[in-house]
DNA sequence: GTCTATAACTGGATAGAC
DNA sequence: GTCTATCCAGTTATAGAC
């Protein structure tokens, strides 16, 4: 039943993740260093195998410091979790207000669909393509949470919901005639789709024989919005009485 | 930063989900009742916490019956989790496979898209909000699973991809001129479209102020298939000349 | 088939030396 | 600020009684 021969699931390392004894880092420690450095080791490897899977020793090792360190900065493990999902949350939300700001100044009319969605998801996904593996660990990271029963709903509504009110508000100046509950579950297959992307789990690559990458930008900046942009214009143009 | 005050990640078990000593089934032990005692509540465990936010002995407890029957069954933990995964795997897919087939049958210009998707999603959706909890676990873990790096795709890919390759030949017939890159990427949308409803993380509820319900079967099955299949449409629809 | 007992080990966290 | 040593609760897994 298993493919690999070699647990996904242990609590092992594997080869590429590991450090050896000699640090892979410079060392670079000294105060501020030996922070920044744990926050990074541990965004991959949360990212990489979720907040269970990962070990305060392991982050340690990775980031070239002692472990002990992570609990002098960020007094539990849970507490270097928060800290990782909090780092890069302001920057990602602080474009995309930005690009919503110039989409609201714009007369409605001018404004598609597309383009509200793409002032959603382009930031995430030029960092995705272009900001160097922290960002992509990040956004894997929040593509996990996104789809965790129990405590993901209630994180991903704290960090992200404000952005995504505007977004829904701006949505229905260019759909006057939607339906609030039609925009709410539209949003939803549009966090859906993107977060899937963000994911990156190689099973595009794999379904289509290497047709498609999962790591290929252009290709998912010039459909996700076309896509979901559709998907909007379908369900709200009908005039849908009964509805919950 | 966290407002919950109880962590989310402990393996404390809740007080809905934790089984006192008292048992609370009818200790409906005896040979097979014993065995897939377990396997419920490993599938309700897992797609609640995930692999590593479980222990055998949390399954033991809430099977009502001792840790040690889980290693005499399955082996192993991964024992456990192999055989979650493969119990419901089958059947879904035999009645979309009993779906598509009947799509097959007919003339391809009496089969829409919407159709396609529809005959790929019902049966989940169906299973989901009328199968009982054991479904409902099951497909919040199959949503985990799908967007988990490194062993998620690959997992996704042994049990669910050639059902998948008959959704994609099928649409190809619906649209005769759409490259398969596009194909494949718009399933890919719809794959997260799919499971972030099926993990039902409440985040659309709160997001809709209560508007809308994470587990509001109706209001998916109506609008997943049109919405996607809009998608399809959209996508697919242009001649798009150049494409890795 | 089931359960008790325990082996063998790893987990988060901390006290205190440097 | 950093690291060594360590506590001890909790982990998977198994041997062997019943």
């Amino acid at each position: 039943m298993d493919a690999s021969g070699q647990s996904p699931y242990s609590h092992r390392m594997d080869a590429t993740t590991s450090t050896r004894k000699l640090g892979r880092r410079p060392k670079a420690v000294g105060g501020e260093a030996a922070r920044e450095a744990i926050l990074d080791a541990a965004e991959r490897l949360f990212a990489a195998r979720g907040f269970n899977g990962v070990t305060v020793r392991h982050i340690g090792e990775a980031a070239g410091v002692d472990p002990a360190l992570a609990h002098y900065y960020f007094a539990t493990k849970r507490g270097v979790f928060d800290a990782v999902f909090l780092r890069r949350a302001p920057p990602l939300n602080a474009e995309r207000e930005r690009l919503l700001d110039e989409l609201e100044a714009r007369p409605a009319d001018e404004v598609t669909p597309a383009d509200v969605i793409a002032a959603f998801v382009e930031p995430a996904l030029e960092r995705w393509a272009h900001g160097g593996p922290g960002w992509k660990a990040y956004l894997a990271l929040v593509a996990q949470v996104n789809n965790t029963p129990e405590w993901g709903g209630e994180t991903m509504t704290r960090y992200f919901d404000p952005v995504v009110h505007r977004v829904i508000a701006l949505m229905r100046r260019c759909l006057p005639d939607a339906h609030d509950v039609d925009l709410y579950w539209c949003y939803h297959f549009l966090s859906g789709a993107l977060t899937l992307t963000l994911a990156e789990t190689g099973r595009i690559d794999r379904l289509s024989g290497g047709a498609c990458a999962s790591s290929d930008y252009p290709a998912v900046s010039t459909r996700l919005p076309e896509a979901m942009a559709a998907a909007f214009v379908a369900v709200t143009a009908r005039g849908r009485a009964s509805d919950r």
